[in-house]
RNA sequence: GCGGAAUUGGUGAAGUGGUUAACACGCCGGAUUGUGGCUCCGGUAUGCGUGGGUUCGAUCCCCACAUUUCGCCCCA
């Protein structure tokens, strides 16, 4: 037998029932929220993921799919949503429209790593960017839309985790600051961390090893070293939040893994059993140096992505549909009347089934019941004669002749 | 990339170096000669992750691999 491949999943049954209604919740919200919908490639030159992701990122590092084509172009396969929005947004002179520019995306992404819980290596992300405005109340949007997504998808003990990271000269000041502080406690922290203070300081206040020592719970705040005009607007990126009626909560330890972040930084956590404790669902930021960076104009942006399978998991499992009709018949003069009978009510807009694998009457009634239906239509030679067809609620166990003729009338008002 | 655990039928699972690998659920059929969901009876086609090895003999022991899962790392 062949396997599907390592970190790859398959999604059916109840799985694919939660992944149909959170779809199409974001659509819906995606619509009253005014974004458009933008479908990038799968792989894209590698190059663009080292300039905006980071070269020294992990996800950069060590957890591409990178391949080359039969013309030896240098590919990856994407590892999240936001590079490739950006590129298409510079490549199609998107700058020139009318701004901001509302987009969200819906799709699978690659990155090479240890599948576990809610991990994959095809995953799936839906995110939404908004390009081309610095306003506070963008960020509120950003933060709040997921948010009122997930309560109405009923994901339960929802929790926001915000940060400013400033501008890259606050992160400078910031970062030297915390060099200082960190230098004569070095040899109390965790091996990773001495690492992480080589490369990239700032992810040593995201260690959970040394989370309860002294050492980290006395550093110095990131929001100590913002400007006056960055932590003025944080305030109003708060303040907007409190209007909104979002809870959340300042937490001055998070510092994101891409390193294109500025400014707004959050997550979205859910403490749920079924993710193994709390889970991150979603998680975003500003980015307001990256169009420049990736060659288009100076643009203001922020955005946000959401691992579809952390949401299902955070999902309660949800009922599919109750079918409509089920219909019962036992020889062939009265399949064919099911036949023709099932069309017509899929073609009224009906949900109906019939049985094709030759069951008794007996498995028929228990298929009926294992699909929920409400009414049954139980065909039968004798009546057919007459020009009569029983239906039978499945709710309340009654049973009416109806004239045939008058048949798709009377189940479609029911 | 590092470390641990797991892998038995449609599902949940028990079990042993040697004739028919339990039990439960589910499913199918019958009792009910065309109206079920309770009950009872019966059935469920060469099933022990894959490949090697040890052995007279392996589902059970050894090795490798694969997949899953937990922790680390990182992240959605």
């Amino acid at each position: 037998m062949i396997l599907k491949p390592k970190g790859t999943y398959d999604v059916w049954g109840n799985d694919a029932i939660k992944l149909e209604r959170i779809n199409r919740l974001i659509e819906y919200f995606c619509e009253f929220y005014n974004y458009d919908y933008i479908r990038t490639p799968i792989f894209e030159a590698k190059d663009l993921f080292h300039r905006s992701v980071g070269d020294e990122t992990d996800i950069v590092q060590k957890e591409t799919y990178d391949f080359k084509d039969r013309s030896d172009r240098e590919l990856t396969l994407r590892p999240e949503g936001t590079a490739g929005v950006v590129r298409s947004f510079i490549e199609n002179k998107m700058y020139g429209e009318s701004l901001p520019k509302k987009l969200f995306y819906n799709g699978t992404m690659y990155r090479y790593e240890r599948p576990g819980n809610g991990r994959n290596r095809e995953f799936t992300q839906f995110g939404v960017e908004i390009l081309g405005s610095n306003d506070p109340a963008i960020d509120a949007e950003i933060i709040s839309m997921p948010y009122r997504l997930f309560e109405e998808l009923g994901i339960k003990d929802l929790n926001v985790k915000i940060n400013n990271l400033g501008s890259k000269e606050d992160r400078e000041n910031y970062k030297k600051a915390l060099v200082e502080y960190l230098k004569p406690h070095l040899d109390d922290l965790c091996e990773d961390c001495k690492r992480r203070f080589e490369v990239n300081p700032l992810r040593i206040l995201d260690c959970k090893v040394d989370a309860d020592s002294d050492i980290l719970k006395n550093v110095p705040s990131i929001l100590d070293y913002q400007s006056a005009e960055s932590t003025a607007r944080f305030k109003k990126v708060i303040e907007y939040l409190d209007y909104l009626d979002i809870d959340y909560e300042i937490d001055d330890k998070i510092v994101r893994g891409l390193d294109y972040y500025d400014y707004t930084v959050f997550e979205i956590v859910s403490e749920n059993e079924a993710l193994g404790g709390a889970a991150t669902i979603a998680a975003g930021g500003r980015y307001n140096d990256l169009v420049e960076k990736l060659g288009g104009p100076s643009t203001p942006c922020m955005g946000f992505a959401s691992g579809l399978e952390r949401v299902m998991l955070a999902m309660e499992d949800v009922e599919k549909n109750p079918l409509e009709v089920y219909i019962m018949y036992v020889n062939e003069e009265e399949k064919l009347k099911a036949i023709t009978l099932a069309q017509d009510l899929r073609i009224s807009g009906v949900s109906c089934d019939y049985d094709t694998t030759g069951r008794s009457l007996k498995s028929q009634f228990k298929e009926a019941d294992r699909n929920n239906a409400r009414e049954l239509v139980i065909l039968n030679s004798e009546d057919l004669k007459l020009g009569l067809i029983t239906v039978k609620d499945n709710i309340t166990k009654e049973e009416t002749k109806v004239d045939e003729n008058e048949i798709i009338d009377y189940l479609v008002s029911r």
